[in-house]
RNA sequence: GGGAGCUUAGCUCAGCUGGUUCAGAGCGUCUGCCUUACAAGCAGAGGGUCGGGGGUUCGAAUCCCUCAGCUCCCACCA
């Protein structure tokens, strides 16, 4: 067939993936075998891929691949996710470029380019994930705000409020400046920054007297509604109980409070209390009902409540303040300080508490089920370490604030009406039926209601994707979601598994009565092989799609597997790609090698092919059982390691070198048919990790019927296993490599046939005598009880063999490696026994144990004697 | 401040229930080969006190304690 003696990956690709997809043999529904299912985890619209994606899609696309040719009926749900924030910043610098602000737009026309932008360049990634194989159910694609997962995310809201688990309320929440939105805890990250702490005098009121108070954020004086001390705390023990300060530059009187709060420790013991911006200040204003001072406009600049620094910027201020109090004489001094702010995790600008007016789910009761679920291993975490981090955050969960101040997402479903109240209701219809019936007006029309502005948090649609994408909320009796959910494995990284595993399993009880999942997969992080992140700003991120032209999607994705085992983070080095085409390259010419046989159809099998043959089925049956295993357990990266030695040293090295004929030599019918037998079931077994290589060959190897694809073949299994071949065929290769070994030092051509000389005994594999000498070159073995002073000498197990070396032999040397090894069994003897004569071994130790020391005495026994005959002979 | 994890060959990592000649693999290095499938290859070799110390055990890379170094997660100390 072929000629190229280098594997070209580029046509060869794209051909079987165009198949693939006009056959639509990824496709599936359901029917009476035994499903498995994955949903992809939905890649933000705006995303292009990256090396965290092909990692996790790698994964996925060799579980899915395995299970659909296990007979399982497999199905892969792709989709995209909405991304409020990360959109919505998207479509707003686009507008920006074309001189457009967002906000000379009304919300509808900021829709109409959002959603012609989504159409114009969302989902570059899922065409990009086809470059890489994967075997999704392409038809099945669903987008996180698409109809069907619009109309669940809304009907969820609804039922979650009519069970009284979504409620609204002012609460102090994380406000993102930037974006102008309030975030979940979940998306602030805490970094260390380096600032001052600030300490300021507050005047006692109607005395001399200050109060130094430190603080890292002087700015918020402003709103600053008391001063609290520790009631313990001997300096302020003689404040009177009314006592009251004086606001720096404010000029206000606030009352001093006592609190135990208050850590005597820090600074000066005496802390500004401003309720509208700390959320520990906020729950002492609350406990002592003070007044809340918010000075801050959504934009993070300072409003005109107070009237000093209207309109700046909340740093601007900061550092005009410090000058400003200073000049009032009323800094005491400033200190070089460490502390965490909170950070937003889209926009990586400082997050300002805020008090504002939120909706909330209450996560309590949702979290139960959820924790046990995990705790019991109804859903298994692979690697396990992360049932603690779930079980931590699940154990203290807090309310989720579900709503976004933005406009790109699901609008909450909350109207209010003319004279106050509100109603929920999944579409503005049974709303105004609703408001209708509370307001107690049929004359109500939609007009009269304002629906809510804010969006959902994008999360509230993606913990509905393992039900959403089977319509299982709409229409939970529906067949398919019956058929598919629970889905089987979710592969994820550990750092969403808050925002949305924990959130998934919690909907998963809530709207199915059952886990979403059964097995999660955690990756780890893509990282240099320096150990650096990828990152956009480092630079350091090679693009897959390179990465694919150059070495294949079979090299890049075989990278990935080699270098990641299970919640492992991944060194990636360019280098692994060239070992994965360099794979593919081997597989390649093998097949070229077995394709360039002839048979002779009237010719016997020899006894060499037929050992062969039986040898490597059973290094196949044991590789099978092994790499079966290895996924049992999600041991991936060990899976495709097996398979890729079987392949490399098994098959090619030793088998195929085997059953190689003569040049120009045919070979016989039945050796030929187990050599193309045993291709296919390598070619299967390679499939799921190295989609078209095989593909390209499996279909070359036999007659296929139209639309026929190793996809849809069968996972070999293994055939009966005999360990005593193994056992044997494992001395005939020691005996060659020992073989190889002499002449390699010898420094002899390997065109030059020895001749081999044996001492035989129960250990010698004379069965094999055909494959060593035509593995080694060898032009007769022949047995001998002398031993030769003038050969290479070496001994595998208990036999001697000796290579003639008709007066190439260094005597010296070659004593010396005797008396070595002769050395290294005595003492190897010594420590057996040891064992053996140390009663409490033989005593507690297992009888098998027991049994192999023995084993070990005898044989290391026979060794030496060997050894001191061999050195004997060369006196 | 709380918690989790990691440390095995030059590099990246396996080593699953403590027990086989258990100290492994791949890559890199070194030596020799353009041998008729593949130099993107073949044959062979070298390389480690399993982070340090202590303990349990007949037996420890593996279990326990401790110290050191690194990583990650969680947490409102102004």
């Amino acid at each position: 067939m072929q000629i190229a003696d280098k594997y070209s990956p580029r046509e060869i690709e794209a051909k079987w993936y165009d198949y693939w997809i006009e056959r639509r043999l990824f496709h599936s529904e359901p029917d009476a075998r035994q499903p498995y299912t994955i949903v992809i985890p939905p890649p933000n619209v705006t995303g292009m891929l990256h090396m965290g994606h092909m990692l996790n899609n790698t994964l996925q696309d060799v579980l899915v691949r395995r299970a659909r040719m296990s007979g399982r009926n497999a199905c892969w749900v792709p989709g995209m996710d909405h991304a409020s924030i990360a959109t919505e910043a998207k479509v707003v610098a686009m507008l920006r470029e074309r001189g457009i602000e967002k906000s000379q737009l009304s919300r509808e026309e900021f829709l109409r380019y959002a959603w012609e932008w989504k159409e114009q360049y969302g989902g570059v990634i899922l065409r990009q994930l086809r470059k890489l194989g994967a075997s999704c159910d392409w038809d099945r694609t669903c987008f996180t705000m698409d109809e069907a997962r619009t109309e669940s995310v809304l009907r969820v809201f609804c039922d979650l409020y009519d069970k009284g688990k979504i409620y609204r309320g002012v609460r102090m929440v994380n406000w993102d400046p930037a974006a102008q939105t309030a975030l979940s805890d979940e998306e602030v990250i805490f970094k260390e920054s380096h600032g001052k702490l600030y300490y300021l005098r507050y005047r006692l009121e109607g005395t001399d007297r200050n109060i130094i108070v430190a603080t890292t954020r002087p700015e918020t004086i402003l709103g600053d509604t008391a001063l609290c001390v520790n009631p313990e705390d001997p300096r302020y023990a003689d404040l009177p109980a009314d006592a009251r300060v004086i606001v720096p530059l404010v000029g206000r009187s606030i009352p001093v409070i006592r609190d135990t709060y208050v850590d005597i420790e820090f600074g000066t013991g005496a802390l500004k209390v401003t309720p509208a911006h700390d959320v520990n200040d906020y729950m002492l204003g609350e406990k002592y009902g003070l007044e809340t001072i918010d000075i801050f406009n959504d934009d993070g600049t300072i409003n005109d409540k107070v009237g000093l620094y209207v309109g700046e910027d909340r740093f601007d201020v900061r550092h005009r303040i410090e000058g400003d109090l200073a000049a009032a004489g009323l800094l005491e001094k400033t200190e070089e300080y460490t502390n965490n702010v909170g950070y937003s995790e889209r926009t990586g600008v400082a997050i300002e508490p805020k008090l504002s007016m939120q909706w909330f789910l209450s996560m309590g009761e949702l979290a139960e089920p959820a924790t046990k679920a995990v705790m019991e291993d109804a859903i298994r975490f692979v690697p396990e370490k992360y049932k603690n981090t779930y079980r931590h955050w699940m154990e203290n969960i807090k309310d989720w604030c579900i709503s976004r101040q933005l406009w790109w997402g699901q609008r909450i479903p909350a109207w209010y009406l003319p004279k106050g109240g509100f109603v929920v209701a999944p579409t503005a219809e049974e709303a105004l039926e609703k408001a209708r019936a509370k307001a107690g007006d049929a004359s109500l029309e939609l007009a009269d209601l304002r629906q809510d502005d804010d969006v959902l948090d994008t999360w509230f649609s993606s913990w509905l994707w393992p039900i959403s994408v089977f319509d299982g909320i709409r229409r939970p009796d529906n067949d398919e979601v019956k058929y598919y959910y629970p889905t089987d494995d979710l592969v994820t990284g550990p750092d969403i598994i808050f925002f949305w595993v924990a959130r998934m399993i919690m909907a998963g009880y809530e709207y199915r009565g059952s886990e979403p999942f059964r097995n999660v997969y955690f990756t780890g992080i893509v990282r240099d092989k320096i150990g650096r992140k990828m990152s956009k700003q480092l630079g350091n991120s090679p693009d897959p799609l390179d990465l694919i032209d150059k070495y294949g999607a079979d090299g890049v994705r075989m990278a990935m597997l080699i270098s990641s085992s299970a919640g492992n983070d991944v060194m990636f080095d360019e280098a692994l790609c060239e070992q994965g085409r360099n794979f593919g390259n081997k597989i390649w010419n093998a097949y070229r090698l077995v394709g360039g046989w002839s048979v002779d159809a009237a010719a016997a099998q020899s006894e060499n092919d037929r050992l062969a043959v039986e040898w490597f089925s059973q290094a196949l049956g044991r590789s099978l059982r092994e790499i079966a295993d290895d996924f049992r357990s999600y041991r991936i990266s060990e899976a495709f390691k097996e398979a890729y030695r079987l392949f490399w040293d098994d098959f090619s090295g030793l088998y195929l070198e085997m059953v190689k004929p003569a040049y120009g030599c045919p070979t016989d019918a039945a050796t030929m048919e187990a050599t193309r037998g045993f291709f296919d079931t390598l070619m299967r077994l390679v499939h799921p990790f190295m989609p078209f290589v095989t593909e390209e060959i499996w279909q070359d190897l036999a007659p296929r019927a139209e639309g026929d694809s190793i996809c849809t073949a069968q996972m070999p299994s293994p055939c009966e296993e005999r360990p005593e071949v193994l056992a044997r065929f494992e001395l005939a290769k020691e005996v060659i490599s020992s073989v190889r070994s002499i002449r390699n030092q010898k420094q002899l051509p390997q065109k030059e046939a020895l001749t081999l000389r044996v001492v035989v005994d129960e250990n010698y594999p004379a069965e094999y005598a055909p494959v060593m000498m035509k593995m080694a070159n060898l032009t007769a073995i022949e047995p001998t009880t002398e031993k030769d002073p003038a050969a290479a000498a070496f001994l595998v197990k208990t036999t001697q063999y000796f290579v003639p070396m008709a007066g190439r032999i260094d005597v010296e040397a070659e004593r010396k490696k005797l008396s070595d090894d002769l050395k290294y069994y005595e003492g190897f003897l010594a420590s057996v026994m040891k064992k053996l004569s140390n009663e409490r071994f033989v005593a507690s130790a297992p009888e098998k144990v027991v049994a192999n020391e023995r084993a070990k005495q005898t044989d290391a026994e026979a060794k030496i004697a060997a050894l001191k005959e061999q050195l004997a002979a060369l006196e």
